[in-house]
DNA sequence: CGTAAATTGATATAGCATATCATTACACGC
DNA sequence: GCGTGTAATGATATGCTATATCAATTTACG
């Protein structure tokens, strides 16, 4: 017979582990006075399985029980709070990324739409200084490298 | 015995210096097949005529004889030609400008909205051994620089 | 000059993101 | 627990940018 199954039989979660981020970022908006909902959670959820670069109409799609001005007011939120951060394909197609560390730079897989963080690259201060060389106070930028990841780069 | 006026007379530009810009433009279209039309003129005219990022919309504003969709198209074979770059900006808004030399990045005022190009700055190489340290063969990127130019650094 | 083909332009359409606003649900104090 | 003020939700409308449509026009070239 089918023995032992740790939670019986079935399809709930007793405890994704994506469920430590949800209550993690649910806190850190909650810290900053955004109030804990069941749709804002549902919107977090989605966000954190995702495996890879996802676009707003695909968390909606996701998400059918959820209104699509909660969907992009989720995202935004998320965004204004940097736990999730934007990512511009080469196309100019707008996706977003649950964001790991600080200010950091995306490498794009073209083929796979992997993404994967830029390491060991301190183009900050460089650009900084070739800014101030032509009188320039930098303030900001924006990097997105394309190409393709190691997986890919064999086809 | 050619001289004098070459057309007839009335009140014509001797010859804007942007015209040479424009029969430049024209050429570099005309080898590639395009062909020389009065509407795609008054469209590269307009853009030659631009001091700074502009946006589509603003050249059509600038083009009331020119019908919206041809404005449009004329931009994008001039992106596509190499002729106009993209600009983007911190709120995402698309800009063109005349491009002048090969592949080179923008300083963008957030103040007067000049825009200058980065000089003496590698970010190419140190990128792409960054990436290829990751495993990853980089073909493209896209950045731009935001801050302050030197006219507007004192406010 | 005549013709095939590219181009134009008025308009429709697509796509993404936000605005509106009545309804609902959360957080907090009692 | 239980109101209550207020943020949040969601169905829908709207805004905005850019492209698609397609008949009429213009260009290049023989």
């Amino acid at each position: 017979m089918v023995a032992t199954t740790p939670r019986h039989s079935g399809h709930e979660h007793p405890r994704p582990r994506s469920a430590a981020v949800v209550d993690d970022i649910v806190a850190q908006l909650s810290d900053r006075g955004y109030r804990d909902t069941e749709p804002r959670r549902l919107v977090i959820s989605a966000v954190a399985a995702q495996g890879r670069p996802f676009t707003a109409e695909e968390l909606c799609a996701s998400l059918p029980c959820v209104g699509r001005a909660t969907v992009y007011r989720g995202l935004r939120l998320l965004v204004e709070t940097d736990q999730v951060c934007r990512v511009l394909l080469e196309d100019r197609e707008l996706r977003y990324q649950l964001s790991h560390q600080g200010h950091h730079h995306h490498l794009l897989c073209a083929v796979c739409g992997a993404s994967t963080d830029l390491e060991g690259c301190d183009v900050e201060d460089m650009l900084r200084e070739a800014a101030a060389a032509a009188g320039f106070r930098m303030s900001g930028h924006w990097l997105e490298v394309y190409g393709r990841c190691g997986e890919c780069v064999e086809d």
